[in-house]
RNA sequence: UGCCCCGUGGUGUAAUUGGCAACACGUCUGACUCUGGAUCAGAAAAGUUCAGGUUCGACCCCUGACGGGGCAGCCA
């Protein structure tokens, strides 16, 4: 199984690594992953390259893929988050049987694991304050000097720990750590900490626990109550996997094999959940889910597909190198989705009336136009042409440059499904600003009638004045101006300014009148845009674009 | 300065485990087209950070440099 739905994908490192361990029967066969986010925010298309590759796993050798909240710091950690994680991990299409996992379930075990670390002597309580524990840990080529209370027996020790839990000690005021090596080059390995006291609320347990395992502690622990097999992380954990290790040798329990790889960045945005908290709580932009952000709930508010970031996550591969990808990728993905199901519509963004002198007021003709020339299925629709129509402001050009083939004064352009029309007249207000077009056009020229064999070399979207309907189109762009805002001192100062230009006057195809929240279209010529989920009512509807369409058009 | 990891076209990844570098995005031509989209055909673009070594042969193994990243939270 395994073999046949990976044999010709060339494999990432892991895979082989995972190929490796059945042959060698390391697992029994087994292959068990996990994806264990913090609950302190929301989950970014970083998370979305660490769940594909987690549950893409599973699913590729049979195996199970765990959702877990490692929620073992009740001080920044939310409900909401929870929440706002299990949809995007569910949208995203990771099958985790439903069963959501906490560490913060695994509390009592973890108590009792650190209990027989101390009667093993490998751990001890420490009264050192955290000034101290930093002024003791050493510096990069200095080792650190033992607690003075690293030698304490372990009935004390035991005695201490358990008062510790009942919560007879303020916070901070001692702490467990494991009894390892001040003397190590490896950081983590100098009598890390594993447990502290914090007398906080916490979102699950409440105030059952005073004192909290650490990350290094708890994890492990975690995957190992769990099964798992491969605990896949990102690379700044590659200095903790012998601490991780470790610590599982001393219990003896079974050990999951730590593999890290490289997060994800992407540029013209940042990545870190610290930053894009202070992106939401500053008011930079709209919430977790405003469609600049590069979360998971952004990118689906914005109009993107689950398919286009697995196939996103597909195409950047894993690796253990750090790399900056380029966000084309990602709007390849997207494009190359919507491109195969996405209903064509006419949608004028910027307006410009366009009166066509020789059509017959009042009359109104219905236009045949194809729902998707990707896909014949998706059928047919009319569209009403009638004597004024509105183009876009940037088809019709006074002075084109050399190369422009959409309209000109006394130039000729296909309306699309419609008729060829002549610009006859050019009418601007007192500013000189273009206002109206007056036009002809040519009954011999429709669509489909193939009664003229006239050629022109552009053909424009339109709208039926009268037929349209009004909507707000806020269009997107990136968030920095920057290609990496996290290297710049002043990350902030780097935003762009016109990451969302808002348009309200938008006119559009009547049929979109039923257009759904969260429906995708493709505006012919302009790009894909979606209903936005949020601010769209039926009285005024509000689309957002998802991406534009690839503009070959230089200049 | 100590330890760990990494270095392949502009970008992201490959290279049958030692046989003179492939794919995708992007870019540029051209064809077609009632979306300057899509599609199709083609092109440019790295000689694999550098220097030694092993070998008939090195992107791959070894050594050393250089470059990048990570680590001194009671965060994860």
């Amino acid at each position: 199984m395994s073999e046949n739905t990976t044999a010709n994908k060339s494999k990432n490192f892991i895979y082989e690594i995972i190929d490796e361990d059945l042959k060698t029967n390391k697992w029994g066969g087994k292959v068990h992953t996990r994806f264990p986010p913090e609950p302190n925010g929301y989950l970014h298309i970083g998370h979305a390259k660490s769940i594909c590759l987690n549950y893409g796993i599973a699913r590729d050798y049979n195996g199970k893929f765990n959702l877990r909240f490692d929620d073992t710091n009740p001080e920044k950690e939310e409900t909401e988050y929870v929440e706002s994680i299990i949809e995007d991990v569910k949208w995203l299409g990771a099958d985790f049987r439903n069963e959501v996992l906490f560490a913060s379930d695994y509390f009592d075990q973890m108590y009792l694991w650190a209990v027989e670390l101390i009667k093993k002597g490998k751990a001890y309580v420490c009264d050192l304050t955290a000034d101290e524990i930093r002024a003791t840990r050493g510096t990069l080529t200095e080792p650190g000097k033992e607690s003075p209370y690293r030698n304490r027996s372990v009935e004390e020790n035991l005695s201490l720990f358990e008062r510790m839990k009942n919560g007879d000690f303020p916070d901070g005021a001692k702490t467990l750590r494991a009894k390892i090596d001040m003397a190590s080059p490896n950081f983590n390995m100098r009598d890390p900490i594993m447990y502290r006291i914090v007398h906080a609320e916490h979102h699950r347990t409440g105030n059952k626990w005073c004192i909290y395992p650490t990350y290094d502690w708890a994890h492990g622990n975690e995957d190992s109550i769990e099964g798992i097999t491969h605990s896949i992380c990102t690379l700044e954990f590659e200095n903790h996997r012998p601490l991780y290790d470790w610590f599982l040798d001393q219990l003896g329990v079974h050990h999951p094999q730590q593999i890290e790889f490289a997060r994800l960045n992407l540029n013209y945005t940042v990545m870190s959940k610290r930053k894009l908290l202070q992106l939401v709580q500053e008011k930079y932009v709209d919430g977790w889910d405003d469609p600049r952000m590069p979360t998971i709930s952004g990118f689906r508010r914005r109009g993107y597909t689950p398919e286009a970031i697995r196939n996103f996550a597909e195409i950047i591969g894993v690796a253990k190198r750090d790399a900056l990808t380029d966000i084309s990728l990602l709007e390849y993905a997207i494009r190359d989705d919507l491109n195969k199901y996405a209903q064509r519509a006419m949608a004028v963004l910027k307006p410009l009336k366009v009166v066509i002198t020789n059509y017959l007021e009042g009359q109104v003709e219905e236009l045949e136009a194809v729902n998707n020339p990707e896909n014949p299925e998706a059928g047919k629709r009319l569209v009403p042409f009638s004597r004024e129509l509105f183009i876009e402001q940037s088809d019709f050009v006074e002075n084109p440059p050399k190369g422009f083939h959409r309209l000109v004064p006394g130039g000729e352009v296909r309306l699309r499904y419609a008729y060829i029309i002549k610009c006859e007249e050019v009418i601007k207000n007192a500013n000189g600003e273009v206002v109206e077009l007056h036009c002809s056009y040519d009954p011999e020229t429709k669509s489909g009638t193939g009664t003229s064999n006239k050629k022109v070399k552009g053909t424009i979207h339109w709208v039926s004045a009268k037929h349209a309907i009004d909507a707000e189109v806020r269009l997107y762009d990136r968030l920095f101006t920057v290609e990496n805002p996290a290297f710049e001192e002043n990350w902030l100062q780097h935003i762009n300014p016109n990451s969302l230009e808002v348009i309200r006057n938008a006119k559009l195809e009547p049929f979109l009148k039923n257009a759904k929240k969260g429906e995708r279209f493709q505006f012919e010529r302009n790009g894909y845009f979606c209903v936005d989920t949020k601010d769209s009512t039926e009285h005024k509807f509000v689309f957002n674009r998802t991406v534009t369409l690839k503009d070959s058009w230089k200049k």
